[in-house]
RNA sequence: GGCGACGUGGCCGAGUGGUUAGGCACGGGUCUGCAAAACCCGGUACACCGGUUCGAUUCCGGUCGUCGCCUCCA
């Protein structure tokens, strides 16, 4: 039995599947405005896992992530640098993709734009103004909270509490503070579509409601995105389709917690941000991957250059082990106990924990010699659930050794200098000129290549 | 102020009413010419104060502190 944690209900709840054996979930993605950062890769990985989870668990899967390309600050954003707004949007839904690339997220089934759904959006403010839940003012369309009972369901906001912080900003109609945007009239020079309330174009939250029931009907299973979005985004896409159709619009609410730089949250709008392309440039995803993973994805977690050493280091010892033990048959118990870890809420670090309890136990059958292929077999199917698998971007290019191998007398290049090397230094410590034999091996070292000397022979690795 | 999460050993981070999390770092050892890797051994950790209990890090109450949301946000 898989339980997980619902925002919606605040505990843990048997996961039950609107349709038997089939998982929908949407995700949501970003709004392609700016770079991504690492608090976005923990969102998409966060996601990615569950989604590979219960895919391995049986269940057919549809993922949904969309992309919101239409909306306020990607205008602004695009007026700064002097792009369209399809312009930036576009640039920047490319950088995302190659982020989440770097990170082994895998794509989703359907990846949505808003921009491409705009009759839809258009449909769903009619039919909300239609049963009085929302109203047309001076070419923008509003969200009548105060009619909708529930409001406030998934959040825990009290609409009489928030009212009084609340003011009507000039420029807008709203009846209400609490009100806010189906569609929003364009201004001049805006990018904008025709409506039955003249030129605009969506508010923020509708494009969700409209692709989530687009792709996945109501009453899909898992929807899914940072604790920030909760309110208002969430608050307001459960609005809009629950208001519309008395259906339950998702089943579960999960919500991965947000990544802090030295303790604060990461975020675009006060430019504590760590941007993600450059440490997937600096140092491949898989290590910051890992980070993620180290904890529960509800949790909050730091983001710091020695968290992520940390996190490259116990990577290595489980790559070191799969290197050293070609997986066989998964070993069933373990495979077991994995499953029972991740059933509750996926939780990695117990899943992880669990890896490296294997890998020692692996590792201590390979020193006396014994068959350790069944062991190595099960943390190689729990590193691919987990999305550390070897299904990665070719890794690196392979460190100069060339300087090496001309000091050495070696005239080969690339692996075979480094099998060439291991050959001469094989050969003087097999004389016993070991002070040759360790210039080898350190300038090999400096060069990014270390060595190991086995019983079967030397190997070596990047290092 | 309202709502929510959380305070675990040098660092990160699980978990449990009484018995080993795990990783990283550190010290000792085995192996090795040396090293690396691997393995073995090593630290009376659960913010504070009360309460419930035979027994609490784990449950309850309070105190202090941290973080998130409260119409930008993953």
């Amino acid at each position: 039995m898989i339980r997980v944690y619902n925002t919606l209900t605040r505990q843990l709840e048997e996961f039950v599947t609107r349709d038997p054996g089939k998982v929908g979930m949407y995700v949501c993605g970003p709004t392609v405005q700016s770079e991504p950062h690492v608090g976005h890769g923990r969102a998409a990985v966060a996601f990615d896992v569950i989604r590979r989870y219960l895919t391995w668990r049986g269940y057919e899967v549809t993922c949904v992530r969309n992309v919101t390309d239409v909306e306020d600050k990607i205008i602004a954003a695009a007026n700064e640098t002097g792009e369209s707004m399809e312009a930036l949007a576009a640039r920047m839904g490319a950088r995302f993709a190659e982020a989440y690339r770097g990170l082994g997220v895998l794509d989703p089934d359907i990846e949505p734009k808003a921009s491409e759904h705009i009759p839809e959006i258009i449909d769903l403010t009619q039919r909300l103004i239609d049963r009085g839940l929302a109203y047309a003012a001076d070419g923008d369309v509003y969200f009548r909270v105060s009619a909708l009972e529930s409001y406030g369901k998934l959040s825990g906001v009290r609409p009489e509490e928030l009212r009084a912080g609340y003011r009507i900003e000039v420029g807008e109609h709203k009846l209400d503070p609490l009100d806010f945007a189906l569609w929003k009239g364009a201004k001049p020079g805006e990018p904008h579509w025709d409506s039955p309330w003249g030129a605009g174009r969506p508010g923020w939250h509708i494009e969700c409601s409209v692709m989530a029931e687009k792709y996945l009907g109501m009453g899909f299973d898992i929807h899914g995105g940072g604790t920030d979005l909760i309110f208002p985004h969430h608050e307001n896409e459960i609005a809009q389709s629950e208001g519309v159709s008395g259906a339950t619009f998702a089943r579960y609410w999960l919500h991965n917690g947000m990544v802090n730089l030295a303790g604060e949250k990461m975020s675009k709008s006060t430019g504590r941000v760590v941007d993600l392309l450059i440490i997937l440039g600096g140092r491949g995803g898989q290590a910051l991957r890992l980070l993620y993973l180290r904890a529960h994805y509800r949790s909050p977690i730091d983001y710091s250059e020695e968290l992520l050493d940390e996190a490259e280091e116990a990577l290595t010892r489980l790559h070191r082990f799969l290197e050293r033990v070609t997986p066989g048959e998964p070993d069933a118990a373990a495979l077991e106990r994995f499953r029972e870890v991740m059933d509750e809420d996926f939780a990695t670090p117990e899943a992880l924990s669990l890896a490296f309890d294997l890998v020692r136990d692996g590792n201590r059958l390979a020193d006396a010699g014994e068959d350790a292929s069944g062991i190595a077999g099960a943390v190689r199917v729990i590193l691919d659930v987990l999305g550390l698998d070897d299904a990665w971007p070719a890794p690196d290019e392979l460190p100069d050794v060339a300087p090496v191998a001309e000091r050495f007398g070696v005239t080969s290049a690339g692996v075979a200098a480094i099998e060439e090397l291991i050959e001469k230094r094989r050969v003087a410590r097999a004389e016993r000129r070991f002070d040759e034999a360790d210039a080898i091996r350190s300038a090999l070292a400096e060069a990014g290549i270390q060595l190991e000397d086995r019983p079967d022979g030397t190997r070596w690795v990047r290092g």
